[in-house]
DNA sequence: TTTTTTGTTGATTGACGAGTCAATAAACTT
DNA sequence: AAGTTTATTGACTCGTCAATCAACAAAAAA
């Protein structure tokens, strides 16, 4: 049966079932045989491909990390002006592929890892260093002095609806959830039009 | 040794070693004996008063949220004019009392709870009506149709400032913190001064 | 003063789960 | 063909921890 090159396989069937699997019960608790049984294996194996359950977490996070970082830059190309890339920006936040209630679950437990596990406090900051600097490239042109709390609201918001998103049941509208947002900056730049 | 009278006194004890516990470990994998010891005595006594570990959970979540609602409550008595209260009840979230690091560590941590515990998801949709209703009353008579809106955005900017403070090291700087809701707020509210 | 209630803990039980190991087998290398 | 690497798992170890129990002590009630 081994077929050989089955690792990189393997290891994604892995992430994705971690994924599902702390979306699904709502916490880091969640077994490794619970893990290994979705994707399709024995938890011996996933011990095997990921030498602890912490490193499957955190290839979870870096996966769901590079996913979102792809829809931040796949929506700027697309946009234009300072004014579209800001919007292009939030509205990637609450794509689709983003939006999901698996997802959403697993940030707000990723979040409680980097409480403890100094390797995804780390994933996270480089996640808020990203949004941020995205932000503020074109919040500078338009608020000046007062870009930085600008971009320090907005991405309070946006984490913000995420954390509420997850205490709904239901799907979730990205569409609505992006509105919160939008209102926000329309509200703010409004100070600036003229 | 024994006197009688302790159960509130051990209670008491017990919840606030569980917030601190919770706050500490920066999860909710704190062991009954470790809050047990904290609050000076044995994890089997711990048991004896409350039935389980959820229970204890339980009851430093309600224990939070009814210091939140004093805050609340107390600030709103001190305060005039709907755009007066609304500022109140904003800087009341951010509280020396309320905006602690163990109190944000708990918050952050009981939000997961939620997503397992009904009781726990209950106990947070109480608090969230309260806010929004809060919100609400004095948003209405100064944004009308579009107080509904405002109210979902300032909650969601007070939710994720909590949130990003979890992330950050160091003492809480609930002025900063308030100042990026209140940026919210007032922005919101320029749309509307005439 | 007996009895009951309240306070208290050390020791134990029972379950569960992360990580390891030994064994088996297919596929490549030489 | 012999040897090595890769895939795969069932069984096992070892630790941890929530919850319970048995036992002891002091206070309050009878």
């Amino acid at each position: 049966m081994p077929k050989v090159g089955m690792e990189p396989i393997r290891k994604a069937a892995l992430v994705k079932a971690t994924i599902v699997e702390i979306g699904r019960v709502g916490s880091l608790d969640v077994t490794v045989s619970q893990i290994a049984k979705r994707a399709g294996m024995s938890s011996a194996l996933a011990h095997h491909y990921f030498g602890s359950k912490e490193d499957m977490f955190l290839a979870a996070m870096r996966h769901i990390l590079s996913l979102y970082g792809a829809e931040v830059r796949g929506a700027l190309t697309a946009a234009h002006g300072h004014e579209g890339r800001l919007r292009a920006v939030v509205l990637a936040n609450f794509s689709a592929g983003n939006f999901r209630r698996e997802v959403i679950g697993a940030w707000l437990n990723f979040w409680v890892l980097a409480q403890t596990v100094p390797q995804a406090r780390r994933l996270l900051r480089v996640y808020q260093g990203r949004l941020r600097s995205n932000l503020l490239a074109s919040l500078r042109p338009l608020a000046g002095a007062r870009a930085t709390e600008l971009a320090e609201g907005l991405g309070a918001v946006i984490d913000g609806v995420y954390l509420r998103e997850a205490l709904k049941s239901g799907a979730p509208d990205g569409r609505a959830a992006a509105g919160v947002a939008l209102n926000y900056l329309n509200s703010q730049l409004k100070d600036f039009s003229k």
